[in-house]
DNA sequence: CTGGGGAAGGGGCCC
DNA sequence: AGGGCCCCTTCCCCA
């Protein structure tokens, strides 16, 4: 916890002989926490988000790396965090990282009080020693049995995963409300010092409020609203303001159903996550100017730079297409609509892989993130090597549409945060579907050897060179699958104008750069770097991931002036753009049709040349 | 009901 | 890292 260190370093300093009494200031620690839990409710220089079940929260990676090992290691390399939910829940960590700022244990807002159990599983988890030993203390002096073992679904009074909804469809803000009357409650309350005794638990006061939202996203009903009228409550239960996360990016959306919560992300939020892409030009429906006077008041400043093409309608609404008809909402359909389609009968990641070693991987598609993924949300990166450490689907599903299946790969180990030993091993949910592996739960992506713990695992990998990880059969690369990869391949076919001197070492594609070849090579590998935070759903490039982190979160730079619509990609909106102008520039040479869209010419070219 | 077209979402991958 | 383009796929509309 960080007022442990925090106190142990000042004390340190101040009990150096040198330093005479008067150079001791015994508030300092305590202000300087005060400061830090009062900036992170207001959501103020805030670098980390923790995703947790669908709560999302903000905080500071110093002060989370300071209190725990496991954040440490996690903060250095990601901004977003996703804790895996068996281990901890929402409401259990709206607690921790109360505990954490404040070195108190607050009262969730559950009926009951803190179930000591929970939070020592979590404790154990996110490994806060100090929090794990005060549940300790409490559970032995309530005469109950304690383990560090996880306590299940049933623990944290969740439904069981196959229950719960899709991290990625619905996500819940849990920002602490900014403005209220009791806001810095913190603040006007003694703060004990982190003495590492019962006395740290405190049930009964008023700190419900570090317990609630902040509001941070602009109540659609009342402009201000989220401000202070609305309250978010950490069990995700509560209506309210919180909504989607979304933006509007139609400009004429109505606000979506209160029923279809979201996570209100901040501008700090969205300069995180977006991409630096704000190219959109100006639009017919600019932000609201209550929109970046509300950032102002939420803690940011006006100074700090706001990402006005997520951040402008921060509102919820369901996007409408050009006629206006209400389109799906990204946020909710899109993952439904990937993830629900071709999903095999009774497949499960570890039954497919099971066709051999090199096997089919968890697809890319048809995971159903309700009922497929193995480990919900995972903390990923370069984290501690375990317990629960890496996210689900480090390999795609073997290509169902023909394609030559090389479209897995992996990575040096040197490249996207994640270790070697870290980032390739899938860990298998504790009674999810079947378990082929018995008791090894462990599973090296590679080689498909099951392990019973995550050391065993990482010790394991550590055997793969990356040589090993190359798919050796020449044969998978040798021939494109059909007429368009053949295409393809011509396309990158030495050209006497452009020499291209860098062959892959695996298929005979080549580049006129090192790069270029050797981001094309990754492509043979097994194993897929770049994991989504969200989803978990892996990737062969950052880009690509960060691309389809920008579809969970609904941001979408790219504005179509006439009309509103917005997309994720320039190229899209140029596309788009043709619907307006009426410019078909793609014309079928058999038949003279002419399409705005280049794939929908091929794909009535499909139909000029199918059998049938 | 079916097939075709329009429009759009998403991933792969090269530059 | 980002842009651009390719491909696959889906949804919707309409004949």
């Amino acid at each position: 916890m960080v007022s442990g260190p925090l106190a142990l370093r000042w004390c340190a300093w101040a009990g150096r002989g040198d330093m005479g009494p008067d150079m001791e200031l015994p508030s300092h620690s305590k202000q300087l926490l005060l400061q830090l839990n009062q900036q992170r409710t207001k959501g103020f220089l805030c670098d980390v988000i923790i995703m947790v079940e669908n709560s999302i929260f903000r905080a500071h990676k110093n002060v989370l790396a300071a209190s725990s090992i496991y954040f440490k290691s996690l903060v250095l390399h990601d901004n977003l965090i996703n804790l895996d939910t068996d281990m901890v829940s929402s409401t259990v960590f709206q607690q921790i990282l109360d505990f954490i700022y404040t070195g108190k244990l607050l009262p969730s807002d559950q009926p009951t009080e803190p179930n000591f159990s929970t939070l020592l599983t979590a404790a154990s988890y996110l490994q806060l020693p100090e929090l794990a030993a005060l549940c300790r203390r409490k559970l032995k002096r309530a005469g109950k049995p304690f383990g560090s073992g996880r306590v299940g679904a049933a623990g944290m009074g969740r439904p069981p995963r196959s229950q719960r909804l899709s991290t990625a469809s619905v996500i819940q803000a849990r920002y602490p409300r900014l403005v209220d009357g009791r806001k810095g409650a913190h603040a006007s309350q003694e703060l004990p010092q982190a003495k590492g005794s019962d006395e740290e638990f405190f049930l009964g006061g008023s700190n419900q409020e570090s317990m609630h939202g902040l509001g941070l996203a602009v109540c659609p009903a009342g402009g201000e609203a989220g401000l202070g009228g609305c309250s978010s409550s950490t069990n995700g239960s509560s209506g309210g303001c919180e909504q989607e996360l979304g933006l509007d990016l139609s400009k004429k959306s109505p606000p979506l159903p209160p029923a279809t919560p979201g996570p209100h992300l901040t501008p700090d939020d969205l300069a995180q996550l977006s991409d630096s892409q704000h190219s959109s030009p100006p639009s017919a429906s600019a932000p609201p100017a209550a929109n970046s006077a509300s950032y102002a008041e939420l803690g940011g400043t006006p100074d700090e730079p706001v990402d006005l093409e997520g951040a402008e309608d921060s509102h919820l609404s369901l996007p409408e297409g050009p006629g206006g008809q209400p389109r799906k909402s990204l946020w909710h359909s899109a993952p439904k609509k990937e993830w629900s389609k071709k999903e095999p009968a009774a497949g499960s990641p570890f039954e497919r892989r099971e066709a051999g070693p090199m096997g089919p991987c968890p697809g890319e598609e048809g995971e159903g993130l309700g009922d497929r993924v193995p480990n919900g949300i995972l903390a990923s990166g370069g984290g501690p090597s375990g317990p629960y450490g890496e996210p689900p689907y480090p390999c795609k599903e073997e290509e169902e549409n023909g394609k030559d299946g090389s479209e897995d790969s992996g990575q040096s180990g040197n490249e996207g945060g994640s270790g070697h030993a870290g980032a390739h091993y899938l860990f298998w949910q504790e009674g999810y579907e079947t378990v082929p592996y018995g008791d090894n739960l462990y599973v090296c992506i590679p080689c498909a050897k099951g392990f019973p713990s995550s050391e065993q695992l990482n010790a394991h990998v550590e055997t793969h060179t990356e040589e090993e990880l190359f798919i050796k059969e020449e044969g998978a690369y040798e021939t494109g699958s059909g007429g368009a990869e053949e295409e393809a391949e011509d396309l990158s076919a030495p050209s006497a104008a452009e020499p291209r001197p860098f062959k892959c070492s695996v298929c005979e594609k080549t580049y006129k750069d090192p790069a270029t070849m050797r981001q094309h090579e990754k492509t043979h590998w097994l194993m897929r770097p770049f994991p989504c935070n969200i989803c978990g759903k892996m990737f062969t490039q950052r880009g690509t991931m960060t691309r389809h982190m920008r579809s969970h979160l609904d941001l979408k730079p790219f504005a179509c002036d006439e009309c509103g619509m917005r997309f994720t990609r320039q190229y899209r909106l140029t596309e788009h753009m043709r619907v307006h102008s009426g410019e078909k520039p793609y014309e079928c040479h058999l038949c003279g049709g002419k399409f705005t869209q280049q794939r929908n010419l091929i794909s009535h070219l499909r139909m000029h040349t199918s059998p049938s």
